[in-house]
DNA sequence: GAGTGGTCTAGACCACCGT
DNA sequence: CGGTGGTCTAGACCACTCA
């Protein structure tokens, strides 16, 4: 298994300092040279080093070692912003598109509405320090927003909702898996085709449990850590 | 990029029935040749699949089809036993060591106690209708649950704490991330060196405060997905 | 013991990135 | 435009699984 010892050796010029955080690794082929192997063995151990976060590729650019990774907490409010400044980021967002669709399936089954119902769909793509880290599609019940495009959605939609409509979030329900990046996702992130990547799905209610929004979001593992609290509910002990 | 219709070609093999949860899929020689292609490509597309949760490897074995996942709630006390039979699934549990132990720098830190301090470690391998699915670490500050590895604690030690001990708990902290299976971890969950994991390390507390135990915990990523609902706290608009 | 997956070699071509 | 990463070929050997 000399893929783990490369993989080992290329973990160790991190640890010791000869490569940080940002910092682009050697080509495949000098690294290739320098642990006297082939491209593909050499590719075998970054993927593994990959899977654990230490490092990361951008498609076509090379392999990148990974800053620290951005808190999140699902059963926040707080937005991508809060989330970001908090740990020492800087955030910004660009919008991808805003408009109006019919519900996929898997919309429709997130949202509790028949296949086809109009809402709108709002797809942005965020960024900590200039480095995209996930792409996130919100699906939102017109009836609750009217209008809604004609706002700055760019930024934070919750921020709107709870401005512009009064209507803040109260309670999150939220799903996380592992997944990968294809076509024009992992475009947007400067990812290659297939690179693994964390699914988070979130349904979204107002205080009267009306339910608001849901949104879908593929972010680059790296990138993030998903921390948080809850004071748990004891059950029975027959349940 | 030849791979990606590979890709395809295989998943509409499941999608249509061809093949179905826990089957076996032809041996990479064989589906390597039915693609016309050779088995470096031809790993490269199941591997992209295993990203997805769609298939995965046992070691040696070959690749198959994943059955549905369990939900894992983070947010619930209740056990293994108890997610596992609410999904449909029969749980099981295999001791594999317990004993008293220094703790290491990252279980101190979890703990929040100095280095080297005497915990109980308890690991176990468990199973969701016999196949492996999640190594657990558990590492318990000894002074709150003397004795505690006389009893039986193979099973679940949420009800040893909760029936011997009176401290059931009552808040949890947990963080999740992804990281990749190596040596005897791997070997128990019959993965494959290298393969993709889950990790979730909780830190658990009773109704007190006081805090009872944590555990790592390494998941095969096709068997878990993890859910949760919250009420959020709103924060206000400066924070 | 046959066949499988795990691992590795030594190339190749091409599209694209950065200069 | 040179060099890089993305992709692919056509093999090989070995340890291990399974019949």
């Amino acid at each position: 298994m000399q893929y783990i010892t490369i993989k080992e050796g290329v973990a160790s010029l991190i640890d010791r300092g000869e490569l940080t955080a940002n910092k682009k690794l050697p080509t495949e082929r000098a690294l290739a040279e320098q642990f006297q192997t082939t491209r593909v063995t050499l590719r075998e151990a970054l993927t593994t080093l990959e899977a654990e976060g230490k490092i990361h590729r951008e498609d076509r650019r090379g392999w990148f070692v990974s800053p620290p990774s951005m808190i999140y907490d699902p059963t926040s409010t707080n937005n991508f912003n809060v989330m970001a400044s908090k740990c020492g980021f800087v955030p910004s967002s660009k919008l991808i598109q805003a408009k109006q669709v019919g519900a996929s399936q898997e919309v429709a089954e997130l949202l509790n509405v028949p296949v086809d119902t109009q809402v709108y769909r709002i797809d942005r793509l965020r960024m900590l320090d200039d480095r995209p880290v996930v792409v996130t599609f919100n699906y939102v019940i017109m009836e609750n927003f009217p209008g809604l495009l004609e706002h700055d959605i760019e930024s934070s939609l919750t921020d709107v909702y709870r401005d512009q409509y009064q209507k803040p979030y109260a309670k999150t329900h939220f799903q996380i898996k592992t997944s990968s990046l294809l076509g024009e996702t992992a475009q947007l992130l400067r990812a290659s085709t297939g690179s693994p990547a964390m699914l988070v799905q979130r349904v979204n209610y107002c205080a009267e449990g009306v339910l608001l929004d849901c949104d879908i979001e593929f972010w680059r593992p790296h990138a993030i850590k998903i921390e948080s609290t809850a004071s748990v509910i004891t059950t029975t002990k027959n349940n």
